[in-house]
DNA sequence: GTCTATAGCCAGATAGAC
DNA sequence: GTCTATCTGGCTATAGAC
């Protein structure tokens, strides 16, 4: 039944089927029993791993989130320059989120539910700071390179522009009366669509 | 207990408590005991009104979705001009769902728990339609007032935008690290920022 | 219309055989 | 480690008194 039988092991194959059911359901639409069809095990099988459901639910998240921060930390903390790091996210990005279409909305969604976990997070090692890139703004700005602009106004809108269309999509498709394939061709253009948008508008 | 106790009949005071409820929660979250606590009466009397979880549930899907069609029909069916509009939509939406935070993110949580209800809401008259909008801005960029640019992509842009930072309100306090308080100056700035970012990179 | 009490079900968790 | 069977609690929904 499971997505992805790669041979592992029981544990692994648990996270895995965890990570479908979850991703999809979220925390309170999960059910252990989908879980476990899903692995192809039994129910008590994921108590005996992870004793509890809330306790893989973490171990989900967990996961999940350590996927996506070093994404974030292309356009945080790389040492090229404001423009070329835009144009590269977003085209890295776009393609990493079409093999992960869940992984966005899964992160948010779980955060509203319990704003703690981010407290947890936060403390891990490989969490991404605002601060580098921050200064390369304004650095770049004072240069003359860009047009005024504040670092936390643009990083919020790097992040709106690639991310929103995949927390969104059923009303995107909605919307634009789009089906799969048209939302797939959407966000391939999208690819260098939102970075020549964000360029146009902050360089000089 | 009702946060909105506004002496309305009963009917009324149930699906104020149930719209903040399951705007938090989710349905799945949601528990019909909270709603009744929050309603100051008894769970037997949700039933008596709304027969089912499921259809108070629907009332309540259908009153946040008809808050929101008339902000986009603003974007959208308007007369003014593209700048125009991007200018007003952008400080009037970020008005709007200040006061209706949980809006947006219930919108399209909902819609990815069940993309059916998308169908059901389509056919209601109020439902925004992109057609004016895509004529308008190929107009637009004909006469050399805006640059080339899809009128697909750019209403998505503007939606991503001006939703996004509201959508995923916890992720941008944990990556900027600001409080409840920083974040509304942060919105309030949003209010000609986006516009402005959105003007500067289409205007010719 | 409003309440209390309870039916009936379902999900998470555990016991215990193998 | 893996299974079946079962406990236990919580939740939606309803019955029925007032």
């Amino acid at each position: 039944m499971a997505k992805t039988n790669k041979n592992q092991d029981t544990e692994g194959q648990i996270l895995d089927a965890a990570k479908n059911v979850f991703q999809k359901k979220g925390m309170d639409g999960a059910r252990m029993q989908e879980i476990a069809d899903a692995a192809g095990i039994n129910k008590a099988m994921l108590h005996y791993y992870y004793r509890s459901k809330q306790l893989l639910f973490e171990a989900v998240f967990s996961n999940a989130f350590s996927l996506l921060a070093p994404q974030l930390n292309k356009i945080l903390n790389d040492d090229s320059s404001i423009e070329e790091k835009v144009k590269n996210f977003t085209s890295n990005y776009i393609s990493f989120i079409s093999k992960h279409p869940y992984l966005p909305n899964f992160i948010i969604q779980e955060l509203n539910r319990n704003p703690k976990f981010f407290e947890k997070i936060q403390k891990s090692a490989a969490f991404p700071t605002l601060e580098k890139f921050k200064n390369q703004v304004e650095e770049e700005v004072e240069k003359g390179i860009l047009k005024p602009i504040d670092g936390e106004q643009l990083f919020i809108n790097i992040i709106s522009l690639n991310i929103f269309p995949f927390v969104a999509t059923p009303l995107i498709k909605g919307f634009l009366k789009i089906d799969d394939k048209g939302f797939k061709q959407l966000m391939e253009r999208r690819k260098t669509e939102v970075a020549g948008f964000i360029i146009n508008s902050i360089k000089k």
